[in-house]
DNA sequence: CTAAATAAATGCATAGACTGCATAAAACAG
DNA sequence: CTGTTTTATGCAGTCTATGCATTTATTTAG
């Protein structure tokens, strides 16, 4: 039932698929692609190319939205770290680097995505999708953490903020990526992140930064 | 040259097609009304239809960016407030509600919008697409409050950033806003959100809220 | 190994959003 | 009233996307 022939066929018509849309994308700029000539340089029809992938975005930036992994989700509502927004932004990145094995496409990719706004958008927007089941996460996490069910309103509240600070941040985050030298560790770049919105929420306005530190 | 026919043909054509298309887009749902079916509503071509809105989302999120008037952008770069997150998310709210006079229609709209995935999508992409111009205002601030203009990427570091948590909290406004009650304060709510954020920003961990304060 | 069952790939027809281009109708200026 | 400038429309065509029927390939049961 696993690696069996139709497995590795799908698998290996995806892949050909995906990367002939990124060389072609890349080279032409997305909305000068046209779902024929991605068919045509991956030898396949276009009814087959909208099967795999479900319209000409998808086959950039995912077919399927991107959840985190069990062993992500219990390391985040385990953690023992304070910061939540922080955490949570580790988990949703991590993710994402885990999902693209190949440190090569997986630039290609943030590349295309970060010059083409219609992608950033829908990359933005995927996060949202899936609001619910993050928001069930998060609650998980209170709760590991002893927080009183009683305020479960309040906390949810805090949860969609997580949440839609988090997509904010990432669009940042993605900055960085798609501009970021091949050893650039994902881990600093988080701590700075972190650290930009804290110091941005508590603002002074005297000496903000700069200098500082 | 002002008030002139012409003038007011083009608002009253505007405004007949936008009410045909908020009103059928409540009563069946954005995806199951068709260009068609809104021009025939507010009898004009297709032609005509893209002519204003350039598509179909265009006729409800607006043909153009909203961008803050003059007014607006001054209260913000001289305000002496020393919060900047707040001050830049007021600003922003304050032209959201400027720019549709009519209450009721304000409402339908935003209704319409948080129950239609793509078009929040969308909404809450238009302000990334004027981010340069956000920018610039931000950095005009801080000259104002006397930043060195020596740390300027810096600064434009925290400019973007600031947009960035300011698109992800207009998405929690926005959802308080359809669902609020008519006399409800767009004050309060900002306030609240800031408050909200302060909170996970400086997350404690222990007795983060619920009952405090 | 063969035949039935299952899954995948394809072709075809069609809807629907959107654009370019040419033309007709309306409003305006002098 | 006449020439100019804006709007409105018609029409043909492109492109994404979906439903449905058919063919082809893989798997599994006997």
């Amino acid at each position: 039932m696993n690696g069996g022939l139709r497995e590795r066929k799908r698998a290996a018509t995806q892949e050909t698929i995906e990367r002939a849309a990124i060389s072609l994308a890349l080279e032409h700029g997305f909305e000068n692609v046209t779902v024929d000539m991605i068919c045509e340089a991956s030898m396949v029809s276009q009814r087959t190319f909208f099967n795999y992938f479900g319209s000409k975005e998808g086959v950039i930036i995912g077919g399927t939205p991107a959840m985190p992994s069990n062993d992500h989700i219990d390391a985040f509502t385990r953690a023992t770290g304070s910061n939540l927004l922080a955490d949570f932004l580790t988990m949703i990145t991590s993710s994402l680097l885990e999902r693209e094995p190949d440190a090569a496409l997986f630039k290609d990719r943030r590349t295309l995505i970060m010059r083409t706004p219609e992608l950033l958008i829908r990359e933005t927007a995927r996060m949202s999708e899936s609001e619910d089941q993050f928001v069930a996460i998060i609650m998980t996490r209170y709760e590991i953490q002893g927080l009183s069910p009683a305020n479960q309103p309040e906390l949810e509240d805090e949860a969609r903020m997580v949440i839609a600070l988090t997509a904010g941040v990432l669009r940042y985050v993605r900055h960085r990526w798609a501009s970021s030298q091949p050893g650039a560790s994902t881990r600093d770049l988080l701590s700075n992140s972190i650290e930009l919105i804290h110091r941005i929420t508590n603002d002074h306005s005297q000496q903000p930064k700069g200098t500082a530190h």
